[in-house]
RNA sequence: GAGAGUAUUGUUUAAUGGUAAAACAUCUGUCUUUUAAGCAGUCUAUAGUGGUUCGAUUCCACUUAUUCUCACCA
């Protein structure tokens, strides 16, 4: 146990814990038989109030020193050990870190009242990764370095049990403890703020415009919204007679939020976490945050300039961290200037070199991937068709932010379309644009269909290519939601952006996780 | 769902059909102004099973773990 003894009226521990040897290897022996002293109360240490580490250093930074070097007037600061230093058998100095901000902390026997060997014996106790409270006379060293010059033992507040390495760059080994990989790597850390202050900035940005933060459901009947296999379980309270009604999880909060717009609120956006029971790669994971918002008397044309404005913003405010600096500034410009347009059918006719087929069916886009000799995609249906041409000819077009917009109605039935004269005919487009960069989906946005009646039958069709392709990942329609159509959803702009592909992309890394605080599924499966 | 790779100490990297090397970390010293410090010393490893071989960490097979790519998708 430990001893403590009277040094000059004030109490100190001394020093070695009996019979314990210590070596970080048997450390979790030694704390569990002082285990009061490792892990005490926090008001137990505070003679003081303490201060957090950014405000001691905003308020001492710029002092002006006396003779002395230091200030008589103790100080309390907490945080994490990030090196110890050892000087002689009397003099230790340690990093101390609180809130992403570092302070010295000098130990001296003279100081604190102790002899040397006592001293040295109890700066032993402590490793680097401990969390420790400190207590002193702010100063500074021989050189300038800010210090906190300690006038009583170091307190320990809570002990690491393991060394941290030195290292950790093993992909395998960062993303199954990210506990360990925070600690390490700056970076890890850098990515995970780099988030919050995008995610910050969009919410200023949606209040700035009077819109209010909802949100909405994650268990349903019947997620819809978006194409996309559910993940589902059930509720041991919703029964149909004894058997479990199966709910699924959201894939889309959509046609929950456009209820509300129906109900009343006009600006409504969601920070929503949705979820796809679908394949895992750098860019894709079952679970991921979307941001969406619907603003009644909208068109594609103001939601396309609220896409600008909302990208402006956000490159502004992320110049000011090294890890996005670099994408901010090329944002910052390009959505200054406006992004790049391509709309959908001309653009393709222009790729192509061949006119738009008249129709737009099944048959006629079959023989047009002939003309063109394209192969097929496995599920040949309309929507599936349309969407490899706008894969092969367009997005890759779309390195700079670009708008491809005017896609065929076909591909969104949630959308409301329109007709448009073109060179070889007339089509019916959806008023509806997505924001491509670097060849990848940022943004959807369309002008909400707000007819019941063209909704039904645009469920009805959706429906019919569904059976006649076997796609599974077809939702089936939300007839409740035409229902609480016909209490008359006004001219709706809707709009959704993925949260996690703009972090990947300002912060310039090639993969979600990255920028997951526990990264993928499998990383979060196995933590 | 299909394919390709990887596995050496706590970490990050070497090398080799015959004694596995280094840096950092750990541990032991040392230093009263250090800057994730210096100096001296110490400790720790070939994923598992089988095969070829006088001898396998190395070659082969299987297993396990894991990474990546493609497909689905945002």
């Amino acid at each position: 146990m430990l001893r403590s003894v009277r040094v000059s009226g004030r109490r100190f521990y001394s020093l070695k814990f009996e019979n314990e040897v210590l070596e970080f290897a048997n450390r979790k022996a030694t704390v569990k038989s002082n285990h009061s002293w490792y892990y005490p109360p926090l008001s137990q240490l505070r003679s003081l109030e303490p201060m957090r580490i950014p405000a001691f250093r905003s308020k001492f930074d710029q002092f002006h020193w006396p003779q002395s070097k230091r200030v008589d007037e103790e100080c309390c600061l907490e945080g994490r050990i990030h090196s110890i230093r050892k000087s002689g058998k009397g003099m230790v100095f340690m990093d101390l870190v609180q809130d992403n901000s570092k302070v010295q902390l000098v130990l001296m026997n003279k100081m604190i009242g102790c002899s040397k060997d006592e001293f040295g014996e109890y700066v032993d106790l402590f490793r680097k990764g401990d969390n420790v409270v400190a207590i002193g006379f702010p100063g500074v060293t021989n050189v300038g370095e800010l210090s906190l010059k300690l006038t009583q033992q170091l307190k320990m507040a809570s002990p690491i049990l393991h060394p941290l390495p030195p290292k950790l760059t093993d992909l395998e080994k960062r993303h199954h403890n990210k506990v360990v990989d925070y600690l390490v790597n700056s970076r890890s850390r850098d990515l995970i703020m780099a988030r919050s202050m995008i995610l910050q900035t969009i919410r200023k940005f949606f209040e700035a415009r009077d819109f209010i933060e909802v949100e909405t459901p994650i268990l349903s009947v019947n997620s819809n919204g978006a194409n996309a296999t559910p993940f589902v379980t059930h509720s041991k309270h919703i029964k149909s007679g004894d058997d479990p009604i199966p709910l699924q999880l959201r894939v889309a909060p959509e046609l929950w939020l456009k209820r509300l717009v129906i109900g009343g609120f006009d600006k409504v956006f969601e920070v929503s976490r949705v979820f796809r029971n679908e394949g895992i790669d750098a860019t894709h994971n079952p679970e991921f945050t979307t941001v969406e918002f619907y603003q009644s008397f909208t068109t594609l044309e103001q939601l396309m300039e609220l896409t600008e404005g909302l990208l402006l913003e956000i490159s502004q405010r992320m110049q000011s961290m090294d890890i996005t600096i670099v994408r901010a500034k090329e944002l910052l410009q390009q959505s200054s200037i406006g992004f790049k347009k391509l709309e959908f059918i001309p653009e393709i006719e222009k790729a192509t070199g061949l006119p738009f087929p008249q129709e737009v069916t099944e048959s006629s886009l079959l023989e047009y991937f002939d003309k063109i000799s394209l192969p097929r995609p496995s599920i040949a249906s309309v929507p599936q068709l349309l969407d490899k041409l706008s894969s092969t000819y367009l997005e890759p077009q779309c390195v700079e932010p670009t708008f491809i917009y005017h896609q065929p109605s076909q591909m969104s039935p949630l959308s409301k379309a329109t007709t448009l004269e073109y060179t070889n005919g007339s089509y019916e487009v959806s008023r509806r644009f997505e924001l491509f960069i670097q060849g990848n989906e940022f943004v959807n946005a369309y002008e909400e269909e707000n007819s019941p009646i063209e909704q039904a039958r645009k469920f009805a069709l959706q429906q019919q290519e569904k059976n006649i392709h076997h796609d599974e990942e077809t939702p089936l329609p939300d007839t409740k939601y035409v229902d609480s159509m016909e209490y008359g959803l006004p001219p709706t702009g809707g709009w959704g952006m993925g949260i996690d592909r703009l972090c990947v992309f300002l912060s310039n890394e090639q993969r979600i996780e990255e920028v997951l605080t526990f990264g993928t599924l499998p990383d979060v499966v196995r933590q």
